[in-house]
DNA sequence: GCTCAGGATGAAAGCGCTTTCATGGAGGGT
DNA sequence: ACCCTCCATGAAAGCGCTTTCATCCTGAGC
């Protein structure tokens, strides 16, 4: 390569843009500038576009689209105070169900323009506070949180913050808080009731961790409220209190069956935990529902198709995150919406329950 | 209630702050007026707190505490042109595998002070350029994708952000852009040739969708150039691709059993896909593995929690999530990260595999 | 004791947009 | 023809923070 050449190739070179603090696209005053008008009319016609004459409109909307303009998000909300996002905030994305309602979440307020911002705590209240912490920093238009338990911090935070937030999986009865969801107790009541039904009268469960998640506390509560009112109870001995996942719950199962208490009866705080059940039944040779009637709660996908078909509450877990965003989008809105929402579940009676053998 | 009395209430009650369009929480400059510093140094005093003298530094943050100061992430967002958030769009989180190496990447980031935008497009890739859109309008730092099929309006939208981004779930073999994941081929490929050393010559296949979603299209091209090195073929007839889904997987199994086809080897695309061909399986009374051999990919929890075991490809799935996190996070902080990452993945053999009856 | 370096702080200029508020021109009523 | 209203547009003031740049003070070096 001679001299001027390579002389050429590195002017062209040095003539290219850095990579790095590269002058972001075109900003607003550019495309004004494009089109002919001042900034204001410019952000008029993108905003409202009925605020500016057609012609005006149009020729600011080609320069727009000429110059590739992207708004720049910061400055909007900076100007606006509205940021057009929404925080949601849950245990795990690593339960389906939380996965699923999130999605459907997302899926709706992106149809409005809103983008979602996701954290989980992991079951931590105090990891929850620090969470939605960091989503008020985003200047989030609105919050939706799991559940009803959380730390008064959190309560601190959010009314400080004076942005709208609404409970879901659940409803509260005290009307204090926006709500959305079902009465987990009655819903595991109705399950228990499916079971004294049929003749069922010992009971064993095997529930998520109660300590600050309502949802589960409140399942078991339901059982014990409907064996009451036929006289029975669930001994604690036989409420296995375990952390999320399969191969937890067939453990815990196996632990509680070589423990030598006897019932006919198993009640699973959701599907997963009822299909661990089921997996260690079948390796112990324990006939369902001959020997032993088991239910979940959700309705996964899979507790439709596994067999023994699981015998569970059906739970409309996209309508929640659905629902959850319109409740949202009305209230950030500026619009009215009741202070709680009942969801309806269901229990669905498949081929995992039968009477006592 | 006396005149006075009631009076006196209604003062107390006018005196409230309106609900809506509350002054929101203290600003930095609140804080800076309460610890008696200027802006400037109340800004250092909380970004880098070894720029101010000890003293000082803890009269601010103690008047930030005090005030219960939160930052505005929207003007810090505009004046420093970081947001610290990172995008992630997903497919779906309806996908156990994206749902968890999603929450992997979310905790991860937010140990460093990042949130997490996310977005997914339900496999439509015009689709995921609004997404992406939205994404950059909201100014993330860096965005992390699924998968090498992309539409190239989105490398546009990228190439013109000038943000980081990454691809997963695959590599990238032109090393063109960051990627980190594993060759879906070579896996794929893996398990035909697991199965053709138990001695398997007749193959069929249930797959996810194709088109627009690479890691498909690579795991039938795998088994297909395995089987072609030991001069067999994998005709399109026993290639069934569905929507992803364990009934779907159960219907479209069914199809191909009554389509009369013969084939002592079933390879799925997904764990989800293989656990409906087992169960449609165990439904029709075919014996598995002494009648057929089924395997999965992914190696999700139930895959060796259900009877027979998933013989299947085990993915490290947290891993991708995490480590997507860290080599983004490195390249935000201006650091260097090899063009692509693989990450290993291992054929797990479990009981759905023997040689042919 | 005087100079100069260096560190702590303050002043002020934006970041890119929204949103009053002001202005000017067109159209309607009389 | 005149006045008033209404509507399209423009000018300009911030939104709350970061970040130069300038300033002041302290202390080391001679």
């Amino acid at each position: 390569m001679g001299a001027f050449s390579g002389a050429c190739f590195y002017t062209g070179r040095h003539g290219e843009p850095p990579l790095v603090n590269r002058r972001p696209s075109a900003r607003l005053s550019d495309v004004a500038r494009a089109a002919g008008v001042s900034l204001s009319t410019a952000s008029r016609a993108l905003a409202d576009p009925g605020l500016v004459l057609p012609a005006t409109r149009s020729r600011i909307q080609d320069a727009a689209a000429r110059l590739g303009y992207v708004p720049h998000g910061a400055a909007r909300a900076l100007a606006s105070r509205r940021s057009r996002t929404i925080g949601a905030v849950v245990p795990t994305l690593d339960n389906p169900i939380f996965a699923a309602s999130t999605q459907a979440l997302q899926h709706r307020i992106a149809r409005d323009g809103y983008t979602l911002l996701v954290g989980s705590h992991e079951y931590d209240l105090e990891a929850e506070v620090k969470v939605v912490s960091a989503l008020v920093e985003r200047g989030v238009d609105g919050i939706v949180l799991v559940g009803l338990d959380h730390s008064p911090d959190l309560h601190r935070l959010l009314a400080k913050a004076a942005i709208p937030f609404e409970f879901t999986w659940a409803t509260d009865a005290s009307q204090i808080h926006y709500s959305l969801g079902f009465s987990n107790r009655l819903a595991a009541a109705h399950v228990a009731q499916h079971l004294l039904e049929l003749g069922h009268r010992e009971f064993a469960m095997i529930s998520g961790q109660t300590t600050s998640n309502d949802r589960a506390r409140e399942r078991v509560a339901g059982v014990r409220e409907a064996l009451a009112a036929h006289g029975l109870e669930l001994p604690s001995r036989r409420v296995l209190e375990i952390a999320f996942g399969i191969s937890a719950a067939r453990a815990a199962f196996g632990r509680l069956l070589d423990s030598g208490e006897r019932f006919t009866a198993l009640v699973c705080g959701n599907d997963l935990l009822a299909l661990g059940a089921l997996l260690e039944a079948a390796a112990r040779g324990i006939a369902v529902p001959r020997q032993l009637s088991v239910t979940g709660f959700d309705d996964i996908e899979l507790a439709g198709e596994f067999s023994p078909a699981l015998t569970t509450i059906h739970l409309p877990v996209a309508d929640i995150g659905r629902i959850a965003a319109e409740r949202m989008l009305a209230r950030i809105g500026g619009g009215e919406v009741p202070k709680s929402h009942e969801i309806p579940v269901h229990l669905v009676v498949r081929a995992s329950t039968a009477p006592p053998g």
